[in-house]
DNA sequence: TTGTATGCGTTATCAC
DNA sequence: GTGATAACGCATACAA
C-alpha cells in the first residue's frame, strides 16, 4: 500500500520511507501493472481514437493534435483505423470499450445504430470530429461540407467559370456531402451538367488525380473550364495534367482543390483550395474531453460542446 | 466460467448454452473487461510502436504497414510519439511495459541505456525499425541511412555536379548518417566543402527548404551547383526557389531529395530522390514479431532477425 | 503515517 | 460439458 501511495505521488508518506521505496524500485526495475491499476480503480488514463484512414495526410494533423494534448497530461491514445467502414468502426469502438477508456474521439457520425447504443450505455464522453454533426452522440466539433462545397461552386462562378466540373476518389461521407453542397449552388445557378461530375470509390492520390482529369475531358469532350477537385493530391494530379495538355490554368482552365496542404501554395500557378484547421479540431477534442473527465463530479453532465470550425477559401493563382 | 468460454470462442461447450449465453451477451450488451482478461491471462494482444514524429509523412506509411497487419489478428497497437527524444521514448517504454505488451516496434537505436536495459528485462520481443542498427537489442529492420546518403553523393559527382551541397532540417540520428555517408564520399572525390552543408535543428518543411537554399546560396555566394535534401519536401521547396531564381533545373543545378514521396514524380522536372520501402517496413516488423509471439513454446527463442530493406536511386529529371 | 482486509472481472486448474 | 475456487496486482476504505 505505501508503495501504491509511493508510485501514484500520494502526500503522507513519510520522506525516508519515500526514497526508500523509489530506491527500491528502480533497483528492481519495478514497473506498475496497468492493467491491476486500471481494474481496481476503473482510471485507464485512456483515450479511443477512430480515424477512417491512415494515409490521408489530413488525419497526421488530426492526431498530433490529439496527441500533443493527451501525453503530456499523461493519457494514452488507443488508435484504430476504420478504414471508412462503419462496421469496421463498430468492432473498434467494442474493442475500446473493454478497455474502460476515459474518452473517445471519432470520426463523423456514421456509426452504425448498434455503435451508438454502445457507445451511449457505456457513459464515456465522446467527441465527433472533422464533420458538422446533425445529431452529435455527445459533443462535435467540425465543420459543414456542405457548406465548404457550396463555397467553393460559387466561388468558381465568380470567378465566371461556367462549365464547372467535381473530380472526387474514395467518396466518403464527407466528400459526398462537399459534392452536395456544390451541386446546390450548381444547379441554383442553372449549370449543373452531372456529366461533369467523375467520381472513384479508390482512394486519392496525385496520379489518381490525373487519370480522373483525363476521363473528365473525356467524357465532356473538353466543354468543362473549372474543376473542384475533392482533395489537394487530385488537385496536384489535374494542375500536373493539364500542363502536359498546355490547358493554362487559371485562364483556360480554373482549379480549386481542398485541405489546404503545405504544397499547394508552391505549386505553378499555386493552387486554390480550403483551408481547414485540423490541428485545432484535433486538440479541441481532446481538451473537450478532459473537461468532461474531469466535471465528473457535478452532477456528470458538464454540458456538450459544439464547435464549428469553419473554412477559409485560400483563393490563389490557380483561379483565374 | 462457461460465460467465458463462449467468449473466447472455446470448444467444448454444449451448442445450446453456448447459443443462450450469445444471446444474453447481445442483450445485454455485455463488453468483456479486458483489462482483468489480461491481468488474469497475461495476455495483452498489444502491441506498442514508438516512432520519433507525426507529421513527418514517412511514418504514416510506417503505421499503415503495422497497422495493416496487427489489426486482422485482433492485436491491438499503443502508439507514442517521442518527439526525436530518447528521454520521451524512455518513459514511453516505462508506460508501455506496463500494460504487458507482447511485441514493441520502435524507432531506430538511440534509445538510453535504461530504456535498453528495460526491454531486454521484460523480454518482450523488439523489432528496430527504420535503420540499420550495429547492435540491435533483438531483432531489426531497416537500410544503411550511411550507405543511401554516400550512394546519392556519387550520383550527383556521376553527373558531374562539382560543388554540392547538403540541406538538412530536424537533424536526427538518421539524417546526420546520411550527411555522414554523403560526407564521405565528397571527401574521399576532395570535394568536400563544408560551409555548403547548411542544417537546422527545427522540423523540415517546403518553407524550410526555400529558406535553407537562400541560406546556401547566400553562405557560398552561389558557389554551389547541386544539392542533396535530406527529404522531399525540402527538395521541393528548394526546386521552388530556384525556379523563383530562374536557375535552371537540372542544367545549372541538379537536386536530390530523399523519401520518394508521390509528388516528387510530379514536380517539374520531376524530382530526383531515394525509394525506400516504408510500407513494407511496418507489415515486416510486425510479421517478425507474430513470429516471435507464436514461436514462445519452443525455448523462447525464436532466433532475432536482421533485414536490410536497401534503397533504390530514383534518377528523374532533377539531375542531368 | 502506515498497514490490513477486500474486491475489481477475468482465466487456470481441477472437481464433478 | 460444467462449475467451484483461487489467483492476477493493484486501489479503496478503514483500522491501527
Amino acid at each position: 500500500m505505501t508503495v501504491s501511495r509511493v508510485v501514484n505521488n500520494y502526500p503522507g508518506v513519510n520522506n525516508n520511507i519515500r526514497n526508500k521505496v523509489k530506491a527500491a524500485i528502480t533497483e528492481l526495475g519495478y514497473i506498475p501493472n496497468r492493467s491491476a491499476s486500471v481494474l481496481a480503480s476503473s482510471k485507464s488514463k485512456l483515450i479511443g481514437v477512430l480515424i477512417p484512414s491512415l494515409s490521408n495526410v489530413v488525419f497526421n494533423d488530426v492526431l498530433r493534435g490529439i496527441y500533443d494534448i493527451a501525453n503530456p497530461a499523461d493519457y494514452q491514445v488507443l488508435l484504430f483505423n476504420t478504414h471508412y467502414s462503419p462496421i469496421e468502426e463498430e468492432r473498434a469502438i467494442r474493442t475500446i470499450l473493454g478497455q474502460s477508456p476515459e474518452g473517445l474521439i471519432i470520426t463523423g457520425g456514421e456509426q452504425t445504430a448498434i455503435a451508438r447504443t454502445m457507445i451511449k450505455a457505456s457513459g464515456v464522453p465522446v467527441v465527433q470530429i472533422m464533420d458538422k454533426i446533425e445529431n452529435p452522440i455527445d459533443s462535435n466539433i467540425g465543420f459543414s461540407h456542405f457548406d465548404a462545397g457550396a463555397a467553393v461552386a460559387q466561388l468558381l462562378l465568380d470567378k465566371s467559370y461556367g462549365k464547372i466540373g467535381f473530380i472526387g476518389a474514395r467518396m466518403d461521407a464527407r466528400t459526398c456531402r462537399r459534392l452536395a453542397g456544390f451541386k446546390s449552388v450548381l444547379s441554383a445557378a442553372n449549370c449543373l451538367d452531372v456529366k461533369r461530375v467523375v467520381t472513384t470509390p479508390q482512394p486519392s492520390s496525385v496520379t489518381m488525380g490525373a487519370s480522373l482529369f483525363r476521363d473528365l475531358m473525356a467524357i465532356t469532350e473538353g466543354d468543362c473550364d473549372a474543376v473542384f477537385c475533392c482533395n489537394d493530391d487530385l488537385a496536384l494530379g489535374v494542375l500536373h495534367e493539364c500542363k502536359k495538355m498546355h490547358l493554362n490554368v487559371p485562364q483556360q482552365f480554373g482549379i480549386c482543390g481542398f485541405n489546404d496542404i503545405e504544397m499547394a501554395a508552391y505549386t505553378e500557378p499555386a493552387l486554390s483550395t480550403v483551408s481547414v484547421n485540423r490541428y485545432h479540431m484535433g486538440s479541441t477534442a481532446m481538451t473537450i474531453l478532459f473537461e468532461k473527465i474531469n466535471c465528473e463530479g457535478d452532477q456528470d453532465s458538464a454540458s456538450e460542446v459544439y464547435i464549428d470550425t469553419g473554412f477559409e477559401l485560400m483563393t490563389r493563382q490557380s483561379t483565374r
